[in-house]
DNA sequence: CAAAATATACTGGAAAACCAGTAGAAAAGA
DNA sequence: TCTTTTCTACTGGTTTTCCAGTATATTTTG
């Protein structure tokens, strides 16, 4: 008997998981949660869980971020991800963080039940369309999401807000100068060649 | 007995809804469908539909779309939105399109089934976030996704691209000034100030 | 404490966007 | 057929971004 955890801000997901899931009698929910932290609380405390069934868009913390503390708390815990991003790079991040799994939620039920039990079984497992999300040639993607310093978050942010970069400076209280060498290395991390570009990924990539 | 058809391109979430709303004695699932191209089919076939809950984001055709052909074909069938977009100029592009109610996905079971309920009984109904967006006051927002034409679409999507002015002209064999006048005309329906604000707007309402 | 990362700031210049206006042709709609 | 909408194109100009480099100070990390 299979032990399960899943965490998903959205009940009807949850009731969906679940319904589906206890129709497999090797398959157990034992706790469901719609916030990560809650679910955090309650690993050290829990028996032992096989698999969790994890949302990366969470209320209050990253599914990035539960799953690498469920990695540090429980290692043999296995987790599949169940998520609305397609990606290359989030998938990628999810998997260096040491998910097992990833589906996106237009999976049909019986590719999640197939992924559940491939990565309960020690394989690594993604639904078709991730799959191919996988396979296909890279073509202009960003490796990963670049990792950004607090001031460039900052004047992103600003940016894609429609502040100039005179604007930028006079509220942070820096020289222009400074913020043009910001959006710099914002283009440089993004690679992108103008400020649509770099909004546009920003966007794609959450960080708006 | 009320008679209900789902429309989601998540069959998580179509389980997830069938279950919760099978165990109300008053309602009964008739029909589900993943794309609204099959559901607008089915439809001129199918006995009387007292709700569709209905998703935005489809595969194939957009909610919108979908909302309008059922209003045209069966006014009588109410339309209960269910969907992950929260801003509220789709909200209210949905209402009028003739919606009687929307709610987010991240909605709890007991809001879902009150909701269907209200919309039943001839009343328009929202989840509590959904309320909340609603009430709240307006702030620097667009009153609602701008009509844009063809040509617009399509520098739109090249300037976030990345692509310059004149980069974009010499694609679409037309002169840069012609380009210029078409930014400029972007800007003024999302009313932004510069080619940031108005991808990440673009961006916000799922025009990229 | 040293190394690395981050933040800051400047030079000199070119490229691109933004501005506010004007105006005609073609296509679509009533 | 007329009106409206869309698309096209230009003027003359200012503002802003982008470029490639250099360099120092501060903070963080090992």
């Amino acid at each position: 008997m299979n032990n399960i955890v899943i965490v998903d801000d959205h009940p009807i997901v949850i009731e969906g998981l679940s319904t589906l899931l206890q129709a497999n009698e090797a398959l157990q929910v034992v706790a469901t949660f719609t916030a990560g932290q809650a679910f955090l609380s309650f690993l050290p405390g829990a028996g032992f869980i096989d698999i969790v069934l994890l949302d990366i868009t969470l209320p209050d913390i990253s599914g990035v971020e539960v799953c690498k503390q469920i990695k540090k708390t429980s290692p043999e815990t296995k987790v599949l991800i169940i998520s609305n991003h397609n990606e290359r790079s989030i998938i990628l991040q999810m998997l260096q963080q040491g998910a097992s799994g990833y589906l996106l939620k237009n999976a049909s039920s019986e590719e999640l039940v197939r992924c559940v039990h491939d990565v309960l079984d020690g394989k690594v497992a993604f639904s078709a369309e991730v799959m191919a999300i996988m396979t296909r040639p890279l073509q202009n993607e960003p490796k990963a999401t670049p990792h950004l310093t607090k001031r460039e978050k900052q004047v992103l942010s600003m940016i894609a807000a429609g502040r100039t970069s005179a604007s930028i400076a006079e509220e942070l209280c820096v020289s222009q100068f400074t913020v043009e060498t910001h959006r710099r290395n914002l283009m440089q991390k993004f690679e992108a060649g103008n400020t649509a570009a770099l909004i546009r990924m920003a966007a794609e990539q959450q960080l708006l």
